[in-house]
DNA sequence: TTATTATATAACAATTATGTTATATGAATT
DNA sequence: AATTCATATAACATAATTGTTATATAATAA
């Protein structure tokens, strides 16, 4: 139960469940992405990713300077952002990392 | 997106997904009877299951001096608790409150 | 090597949540 | 009507979380 509570603290900050809909939308982004596309201070997104990686959500990769985030396959995750498909949809287009 | 958050600040809480998984394995219980079972006082448990009442995720009837609570069909939190069904059979067996 | 860029971490104030103790409400007994 | 039992609420201390500012690390570019 307590892997079940650590999703649900994943899951219970409005920021957070942004940064799982522009994940589950786009494959895979960098933290600046993130914090342009979100609005969000660099050092607030990198925390919530460290929170979501050590709660086993997603994973990274490091290219070049860059950080890459991606949500690794979990079937409670899935079900959580298909309840909300359409807002995901509503969330701003990312404003992209020119890498290189 | 808020109301998928404010689902998962409920299941943030280890005391509430023990709750949570009582109901869906009892169908019914009084507030008391979630006290003895989980030995939790009796204040804690209700502020719990307001949450949780505001959250929409239960629904009350009240039956004399008891109040029972019941989980509301809710696919997310079905999903949720699918994640945790065998964990569900371990908790306690229910100190049932001889009603009446 | 130095500067720049991307990300991570630390330290902090403010807010929110938990669990406790004390008390209030409200229904059923006596 | 007074008491008892079940539940709800209030007030509080403690702990955890958020968002911020400042700084560190680590890779690339100059």
């Amino acid at each position: 139960m307590e892997e079940l509570v650590q999703i649900g603290k994943i899951v219970s900050d409005i920021n957070r469940v942004k940064i799982l809909g522009l994940m589950h939308r786009e494959t895979e982004l960098c933290v600046c992405e993130i914090c342009d596309t979100l609005k969000l201070s660099q050092p607030l997104v990198s925390r919530h990713l460290k929170q979501m990686r050590e709660a086993g959500i997603v994973k990274t990769k490091q290219s070049g300077k860059w950080m890459l985030y991606s949500l690794r396959e979990s079937r409670i995750i899935n079900c959580f952002l298909d309840t909300i498909q359409d807002e995901i949809k509503t969330l701003p287009t990312i404003i992209t990392c020119t890498k290189e």
